[in-house]
DNA sequence: TTGGAAGATGTAAGCCCTTGCATCATCGAA
DNA sequence: TTCGATGATGCAAGGGCTTACATCTTCCAA
């Protein structure tokens, strides 16, 4: 910096205000320093800048996992909306934990040190987790969790609106494809990790549903296991019962023998995200099992994965780019107004048809 | 620190090493500093520490895109290997860009100024990418490229081994589920970008493959297109011709009417991932085409996707944690050693025979 | 002509650590 | 007893930048 200014003629104060606050200098002396910034390849340090101004524009985000599209997508929409408000985003994950030792790999390295705020999505109840975010120090933003009150901004999702809209469409009164409509008793939820804080969610409007039509859920036809395709497969096996041993395991290219004969009318499912609909809906086509005449799916989240697959999946449509995108939004403004009252964002959730719900 | 400093009633110079030359400090000081430490919640300033030691324990790794099993397993080894030297991953995203002004992300925000070495991934010929990779005056390691000569670390995948081992696998004299073995002219591959490095190492191995067998490969054979399920889906119809038109599109859930009638045998499809082999699966199951009776599909990379599918996906492993990992090993390496010849380390591919090659 | 506002730049303090060197106490060997 | 080695700690100099404040020009209104 001081060659800079030497080879400008300026001091060392000038060249800093050339780069941070141009509108002061005039207009030669911005020149000539900048002329002098591109001969001698100038670059400011990073960390004397951090240690004066005390400020960082660096973002962390905290999930529980960043493989698969959900995840991606979120980290897309908020990847854009830090970039469009200047900040940069790290990303960190949970699940790259491995070890276990106690603190969670962000929080281990000192990389927390460099950050200005951490969003951190917290899926099921995790008190360690919870209290490391809150730990740190630093401007927070909560997604999905909903149990420690309300000091702290969250980005929520609206479970309610798009499960509700799917139940009305699984259980409406007639349907293409399918010679009667699918009887409350007949409809089933496959969840992820009952602790889950969507999956709850979810089933709890999906039992609200059925109530609403004089059925009280069973524990049969409310089910919990983990956001997996083998667990759709799996759910999907025993779903179908006798039928699949009989039919020689799942591994048939096709057969379509014998179809329907053990079901007394199409049956509905909504799964608690597509890969486990996806699953389901593998299961059912090596089994022969019509979709949607016979089984009539909805999947979560409308991931890529649900116009991928043939016939496409029908899905409530969750909208993690926004998520992600309100998350970093929140948490920039929460950077830079540290003690503005602490706000919720609500995203809507909204169904989107498609071929296997006829 | 100061008040560390006096709360212990030592020096800031020993609380400082207390935290990094422990091995230094007379036992009973260090209990006292450290107690200290924890009673008042001090965290050393990252920056101060950059400012001065001048080295970080941040390493960037960019890549073409950070969605995708591919890229998703890339990053776990990266991360993995990252920790265990002890150092923190920071993963930035050509595809993130947008606006594309100029500067990739990772350059144009200041985290450049954090990290304390880069690797990149170049998948086709990118003079920019290059150009600012070596520009960020920092060490690096490079993914996948070969055009620039030999100073510089790299770690590549031998595409070599694995298309062979798969050509064989196609064009074996005989296999289960088929009438007769596949003939060298009724072969597929089909390529992403045909820039792309890997699909260009792949098309070539797959042409030698051919000509090995006294069969000049055609244009209509070696087909290039991109790294997406649609351009499978596109080949596929493409491949299955008037076919796939008479069948009413690919919306059907299955008909199996006319099987085989434009076949005179079966036909052998590499691809150049599992996402092109699964788009082109999903049209061969949908017009009804025997796998691999009548199609013989071996995909590549074998992510997630492949063994997810059925009938599952033969596939040719490539190593991706391992290229994450051995990045990151060489990196760090340069790092610590910046003089140090350069490495180029090559990792192996290998098929993996499942349902979809018999 | 003059005082003051506005604009441009410089001075220097301070941000929080690390570390070479100096200091001091202790201890064993001569 | 004395001296040098060893171990433990302190002193203080940076490291590269930002910014409050001071200084110095200009220029215009009175």
């Amino acid at each position: 910096m001081e060659d800079v200014a030497r080879t400008a003629a300026v001091s060392t104060a000038t060249v800093s205000r050339v780069l941070n606050t141009p509108e002061l200098v005039a207009p030669e002396t911005l020149e000539r320093v900048h002329k002098a910034i591109a001969q001698l390849g100038y670059r400011p340090n990073v960390f004397a800048q951090g240690l004066t101004t005390r400020k960082s524009y660096l973002l962390g985000i905290l999930l529980p996992d960043i493989h698969g599209e959900f995840y991606s997508e979120l980290i897309r929409g908020a990847d854009a909306e830090a970039r469009r408000l200047g900040y940069s985003l790290l990303v960190g994950s949970e699940g790259l934990a491995g070890d276990g030792g106690g603190k969670l790999p962000l929080f281990s390295s000192n990389i927390i040190g460099f950050i200005a705020g951490l969003a951190v999505m917290i899926t099921e109840p995790n008190e360690q987790l919870w209290a490391q975010a809150h730990g740190a120090g630093l401007p927070l933003v909560v997604i999905d969790e909903t149990l420690h009150g309300n000091g702290v901004d969250r980005v929520l999702v609206d479970n309610r609106a798009g499960t509700l809209e799917a139940m009305n469409h699984l259980l409406a009164p007639a349907f293409a494809g399918a010679e009667k409509p699918i009887a409350p008793e007949r409809c089933y939820f496959l969840g992820g990790p009952k602790e889950n804080f969507d999956t709850a969610a979810r089933a709890k409007v999906f039992i609200e549903a059925l109530a609403a039509r004089g059925r009280k859920a069973t524990a049969d036809q409310v089910r919990y296991g983990e956001y997996s395709v083998e667990w759709g497969q799996r759910a999907g096996e025993e779903l179908f019962g006798e039928r699949a041993r009989g039919a020689g395991g799942r591994k048939g290219d096709g057969e379509k023998g014998g179809k329907g004969e053990r079901f007394s009318g199409p049956i509905g499912v909504l799964a608690a995200n597509d890969e486990i609909a996806f699953g389901l809906l593998q299961v059912a086509k090596d089994l022969g099992v019509g979709v949607p005449s016979e089984l009539r799916l909805i999947g979560f989240d409308d991931t890529r994965l649900a116009s991928l697959v043939r016939p496409q999946l029908s899905s409530v449509r969750v909208p993690m780019a926004e998520v992600g995108a309100a998350a970093v939004r929140m948490l920039a403004e929460r950077v830079q107004e540290p003690k503005r009252s602490t706000t919720t964002t609500t995203l809507p959730t909204r169904l989107v048809v498609r071929g296997t719900s006829g």
